[in-house]
DNA sequence: GTCTATACCCGGATAGAC
DNA sequence: GTCTATCCGGGTATAGAC
């Protein structure tokens, strides 16, 4: 009732082959050059331009990704993960790294971020594609850091008198809001506040 | 070249008398039509859905507003402001009143909020009508916040160990972040981890 | 000066031919 | 599986009635 599927659905499929290979590759194809002009252009990138930089027409499109979010939710899941993603493994560096990575992702790809946001705040309908998508990535995200957190308490690096799950959530919240600041001013030093932030959270000497 | 004038300009213009007066009515009644129905449909509310709330045709909106883009920025400049301009005035309540303002504003107003967020995410071109806004709007309270944040560190009432200006910039940071994340999941805590925050700010006994 | 009627354009979606 | 043709809806621009 609320998937219709018209496309020959290559996501989370078994191997295509025979005359889906093809169409998986076309979707590659695409997929590339959605990423590649809302790196340029943003958001406003048209379903045209996309068609345009492919070779292919317009509708051409929609048999791949049967609306337009659902290229745009596309996009996102292929890339824009990576700045983030790695904000909190227990292993490696640390989530200060992760934040100071994270912040290059985003002032390297500011058409990507952008995008990142606007979808970000249209999935709040529940109709949206999106809004699972966001729904389970914050969820996710939270989860990991919150354990990282919590490990890192047991270790003694992160101070002990504040919830953990608590400064995840304010950790996510940061770097989001940093990144909405900087798309407005890129005078921001998102790299030097959020290390500000990180020291923050550093174990308390004494806590009278 | 870049502003062509077609409506009355009532906005920053002296006492409006004689006929402008029913002018400056109607574009008052538009504006309340317009942030009812964005409170309600967020930014998914057509001219035409403010149009008929009001009385009159589409078109005529634009009579008073040239562009959707001014109308909603018109809206957000009303009564947006209210959750957020009362975070930082060094009299009365501290910032952690304001950050719960803030947050009560943005869970009894999921449209607006909605609404704030997107167009902040489209003001990024330099094109967009409310670009001038937003980059401003930071930049004030980036100062306000930064001001009260120096008085506070003078005070005692604020560690001292970190820079004012790049706790500010963190403090609204948080702000943003933690209404995207309960956009998109109200469960999220934002008082709660609003105030954890805030007592990341509190003065350090022994900076060994 | 205020507003309606109309028409235009662009973008996304759909149907059906090939 | 892909394209042509078409539709529809929304925002915008213009002309002119009151």
């Amino acid at each position: 009732m609320t998937e219709q599927r018209k496309g020959p659905r290559v996501t989370n499929q078994r191997k295509p082959r025979g005359p889906y290979r093809k169409s998986a590759e076309r979707r590659e194809q695409i997929l590339q050059a959605a990423y590649e002009a809302i790196d340029e252009h943003g958001e406003r990138a048209s379903l045209q331009d996309i068609a345009d930089r492919v070779g292919v027409t317009q509708p051409a499109l929609t048999y791949y990704f049967p609306t337009r979010d659902d290229l745009l939710l596309a996009v996102l899941e292929r890339r824009d993960v990576v700045g983030k993603t790695s904000a909190g493994p227990p292993e490696g560096g640390s989530m200060v790294d992760g934040m100071v990575g994270s912040a290059r992702h985003t002032t390297e790809h500011p058409g990507l971020a952008k995008l990142y946001v606007t979808l970000s705040a249209a999935a709040t309908d529940p109709d949206s594609p999106a809004h699972a998508y966001f729904r389970d990535r914050y969820r996710t995200l939270a989860t990991e850091v919150t354990q990282d957190f919590e490990h890192q308490q047991d270790t003694g690096d992160l101070r002990t008198d504040e919830n953990a799950a608590h400064l995840a959530r304010a950790l996510l919240a940061v770097l989001d809001g940093l990144q909405i600041q900087w798309m407005h001013d890129p005078t921001v030093d998102i790299a030097a506040i959020a290390e500000t932030f990180a020291r923050l959270l550093a174990p308390q000497p004494t806590t009278d």
